[in-house]
DNA sequence: GAACTATTTCGACGATCATAGAAATATCGC
DNA sequence: GCGATATTTCTATGATCGTCGAAATAGTTC
């Protein structure tokens, strides 16, 4: 995915929030797996509608991905975004001098591994 | 640098606004060198009265640092600050599968390439 | 198709943020 | 100390954001 500077401010303006970046972090950490918005609730202790709006602003910004299994929606952090914005931020770090691995997750090493109550 | 969810946010926070972003990414690419604010509001083109705040914002936020030369404040971004943030952001992705780098940056590599006229 | 569960939309409130001109502060060279 | 340059603080205004209860929507099961 190509970044650029609106995409961007987006993306980080919807990590630059408490509950949003926990939300954000356990989806990252969940994996391919992902998680149903009502776990993610319970697990953030915020109320529905609340959740309903994080995860909207989340998924406008690009950062995250829904499923539907069943009666529940899954969620899940979109790793390829995720790359793509650190490699933004990054971009020619330090002048150009060689220094940066610019980061990569996911991409083919996000298998599930993750408990989802499917 | 330890990194944690408030500073996280505020960190995000400072970066997710174009203003900032820009001038983040100008520091970044400007390495240890950095750059004078005069030159970031030109090459910005945005009032000195706004840049000094945006700078306020991201040297709260302890992305980027200050330091005087001449009459001038010299900014540099905080490399160490942005590893810490990004690895934060990819805390045991993919729920703890070896995937991420974890990015790198700086810290022994950011040597002085860009012109300062000192 | 009705009862049930999961999730989203609506609405209203208070709080925070971005902007930029004008005035104040700091440093320099003489 | 004075004039000049560099940067910040002050101040005011309009705009955007986070919260969450209540109602609406979507999908499931029988």
């Amino acid at each position: 995915m190509k970044m650029n500077s609106p995409a961007a401010v987006e993306a980080l303006g919807a990590l630059a929030q408490e509950h949003r970046l926990a939300l954000f972090r356990l989806l990252v950490q969940a994996g391919a797996a992902g998680m149903p918005a009502g776990a993610i609730a319970k697990e953030l202790k915020i109320p529905n509608s609340s959740l309903s709006f994080h995860l909207a602003h989340l998924t406008r910004a690009g950062l995250i991905q829904q499923r539907r299994e069943g009666r529940s929606l899954i969620y899940t952090a979109d790793y390829e975004a995720m790359n793509s914005l650190v490699s933004f931020l990054m971009e020619n770090c330090c002048g150009g001098a060689t220094c940066a691995p610019e980061a990569a997750c996911g991409d083919d090493a996000a298998q599930p591994q993750g408990k989802v109550s499917a």
